[in-house]
DNA sequence: TGATAAATTGACCAATTGGTCAGGATTAAT
DNA sequence: ATTAATCCTGACCAATTGGTCAATTTATCA
């Protein structure tokens, strides 16, 4: 019925413009959500932030309940495509290392998609919940799966493959989701530095693999007394 | 000069009225504060959570800015009270898993303080940026100290104290912040269990105290084939 | 070049928002 | 009972908000 684009698969070329400013307006829009919420942002203010009238936001994505569900699915999509699939052949140490790698790295390159994503969880989850006990649900019983796979082979200690999952999620969402509170505490007056994630990193990857005995531990201070006496 | 509520120390009994619609109100606040943040709060949402015409909420708290700032101030109150106090002296593992399980406390019975906390961080903490870098970084720092002097006695295995400590939040808030997407996720549609809370805080002990050596590993499943054959 | 579609935007509107206020109702103290 | 303080609240207001629209400009293409 709409006649407003016609289904012109060969030649998408005509958009050029559209896409150009669709691209710009979903970009300021995720930094606007990231920072107030969906309720706490105005679409004057992302208006301005993307150096555009008004008017404009409107005329590309009509209310701005569409435009959030817009840079919502956008965030999903990253979130799930970041995913590496993974096979019981895999070596556990190595696989669960480079998953916590990988999503340290979204933390630190693309915190305002996780703080949007964490500002959709804190309230309920109105506009994603179909996602959580979907795809995302599947997603993570797929994976505990080959987890549960490893343990049973003696790849790895038994632990509570799905809480291990969580908990990955927790420990390194934290470093984008409340930056702020880490960065004070450190003393990082201009916000984490690269190193800061660095050193987070390792740390969560002792954790995670020393609670899989995957990683030996390193021996305590003052053992010399005990071991050798004189 | 302003004389609306004479200093009168002996008998605050005067106030019992206030006192208790200010607690009605406050706990409406924090409830309507963590579902939409404040911008995304209306007075008129909270006024009606509380039972009470809005000019009521105005009456008793002026603006909406100094209502929020009075529930973000009592849930940083109810922070701080909640962590014990611990010396050199203490065991490490308990003191540990004494402190998980107080956090996971919080967490269910509180979530929503918690979930008032995460919007505000998410947001760059604009109204408690003092507190971080001020109360809040001096506790850390008081508390990493003492777990560095247990690694150095021997006492536990050497581990980044402070990572540690921020960790141990992250997996404990979770469950507040986040529990949705949790619940969502174990197919728990009535949201998070009493149970859901006991299994996580033991996954969270198992995982920080094996972290620090504290802890052994259950052994490997399939060790049969190595130990003994037949 | 002319014509059609797409893009732009200032001006505007109805609804919602935080906050005020005057006047009445309760409560407490004498 | 009188009085003063406190409590209560419907009605109201100025500012902000999401969204519309008509008029104009720019891009596209035969």
């Amino acid at each position: 019925m709409s006649t407003s684009n016609e289904e012109n698969n060969d030649q998408p070329i005509q958009g050029r413009i559209r896409k150009e400013n669709e691209l710009r307006i979903l970009k300021a829009a995720e930094k606007v959500f990231a920072d107030n919420g969906f309720r706490g942002s105005t679409t004057a203010a992302i208006a301005e932030e993307a150096g555009l009238p008004k008017a404009n936001i409107h005329y590309y994505f009509g209310t701005k309940a569409e435009l959030y569900r817009t840079v919502v699915d956008d965030i999903v999509k990253l979130w799930l495509s970041s995913f590496r699939e993974i096979t019981m052949e895999d070596d556990p140490a190595s696989t669960l290392a480079d998953y916590i790698r990988a999503k340290m790295e979204l933390s630190k390159n693309r915190p305002e998609a996780s703080r949007v994503f964490a500002n959709e969880l804190i309230r309920g989850a109105p506009r994603i919940k179909p996602y959580l006990s979907g795809e995302l649900k599947e997603w993570v019983e797929r994976k505990s799966k080959i987890l549960d796979t490893w343990i049973e082979q003696g790849k790895m200690a038994p632990v509570d493959s799905t809480r291990l999952i969580f908990h990955i999620w927790a420990m390194t969402q934290t470093w984008a989701d409340f930056g702020v509170q880490w960065s004070a505490i450190l003393g990082e007056d201009d916000g984490l530095t690269e190193e800061n994630f660095d050193t987070a990193t390792d740390a969560i990857i002792s954790t995670v693999l020393r609670n899989c005995g995957l990683m030996p531990l390193p021996p305590r201070k003052t053992d010399r007394s005990i071991m050798s006496s004189d």
